[in-house]
DNA sequence: GGTAGGCGCTGACGCCGCGTCAACCGCAAC
DNA sequence: GTTGCGGTTGACGCGGCGTCAGCGCCTACC
């Protein structure tokens, strides 16, 4: 039987001999016989095997995957199925980030600050799912839905100036705070009457007290939101929370 | 001014202590001060840097960029307009990846070979711009396009058959070596002559011999088709070029 | 005979962004 | 005293190799 050393087979199959000795090592592809000092030779048959390694290997796949399938433990077929889900998950992902990424751009070409909403925009789909499960938790699948529509209803510059009416509240609100007022000051609860409205005009219906109180619990709960208020002002996401209770007790009483 | 405890920042910022330690590490956010036995306290200015550098992240850019970008020495829009690029270029990348593992799904359910057409779709847009600038080098423009064309004009079940045709012609090709018959060999030549007629079916006109002997050439000196012809049987490559010198040096004498 | 060069070998580090141990320290409550 | 919390500094691991470093063997040339 004809065998081949290294150097002929990176030139047939054009890989390294780094990518040969790796195969070895990690028992993906052994070499029919190895002679005279550790010297490698391949037969026709691991050839074949490295064809087949290449082929799986060019579609995306790892090389413990591409093992399995060779070794007969997986069929190829169904590693391909859960493959191409996983390559379509990732294209998604990608989309939304790249979508993401052209909205900064405009954003920070026109000197505008980052809008809410896209906030969430580039989290995959799990952490998306997570903020969405927990919305509907607390404030039902209507009050979401609802919301969502209300974003869709919008005209394009009352969905555009949303950005803008939040940054205002929240940078008047942390003036406020360092000034020190109480968030019961009536100050306060002038600039959370402002946000209740902005709230509400994007929820599309004035929420509940029990559910502004809640938004007012997610701001601080929520990693995500938590930061981008800290970011504003450091302390800002409780100091709102604070104030958002206080008028939310109002309303109620 | 107020510093806060790694505690308190990760409930706010919604990172984990290892990933503030780690960005202290590669000197992307230091401390505000380190206190009693190494405790890391962090002041608005530091909450404010995060905050930007959770924001920079969330689009996918690298830890490195970012540090450049807070820093000063790189603009966050050139940054991510290159980084939009990337995301783009990648973004592709997968949807030929997904392209292909599809197709191969559907060739290995109904048991048929990979078509030759994708050994190259999923390639990466380097190497794939490599082997067309080659092919355009080696046959010209018009014949890579005429080519392209071809294979678009033809019917859905003659483009289905093609790798079948290709395959079986490789298999006579490696039996007839098997044997020990010479390239010049008529049983060879008749094979040859077959090899001919498919690809000149999917080049959309005869190739000039000059032209056929260049893609014997390039069957050795491209890995991917080398390997590719290895697979089937080792060394086919080396003769099936052969055999195509034979070929084309009969046809101009 | 020496020596330079080419090809092969075996480690081992590096990449990227942390997760996840392990081992230890200081302070507070029981 | 001990338990537990919240902090510290290492260190390894992930995937798929690229890229040294340092060595051995064989050949060619002087």
């Amino acid at each position: 039987m004809r065998t081949w050393p290294m150097t002929e087979v990176t030139k047939l199959a054009g890989v390294s001999a780094r990518t040969l000795r790796h195969y070895d090592a990690i028992g993906l592809l052994e070499p029919a016989a190895t002679g005279h000092g550790g010297l490698r030779r391949y037969g026709e048959a691991e050839l074949l095997r490295l064809q087949q390694i290449l082929l799986l290997r060019r579609l995306g796949l790892g090389l413990a995957t591409i093992g399995d399938i060779l070794d007969g433990g997986l069929d190829a077929v169904t590693a391909l199925r859960r493959h191409a889900e996983q390559l379509k998950t990732e294209r998604e992902r990608l989309d939304r980030l790249a979508a993401t990424v052209d909205d900064t751009i405009r954003q920070l070409e026109g000197g505008r600050p980052m809008a809410p909403e896209t906030w969430f925009a580039g989290l995959d789909a799990r952490r998306r799912s997570e903020y969405e499960a927990e919305a509907r938790r607390r404030w039902g699948d209507a009050a979401v839905d609802a919301g969502a529509a209300a974003m869709r209803r919008m005209g394009e510059a009352e969905r555009e100036a949303v950005p803008g009416r939040f940054e205002a509240v929240h940078r008047r609100m942390a003036e406020l705070r360092e000034r020190g007022c109480a968030a019961d000051d009536a100050a306060v609860q002038e600039v959370v009457a402002e946000h209740y409205a902005i709230v509400a005009s994007t929820w599309g219906a004035a929420p509940e007290a029990q559910a502004y109180r809640g938004l007012g619990d997610l701001y601080v709960d929520s990693p995500e939101f938590a930061a981008v208020f800290d970011a504003v002002a450091a302390g800002l996401a409780v100091y709102l929370r604070a104030a958002m209770h206080v008028w939310a007790d109002r309303q109620v009483s």
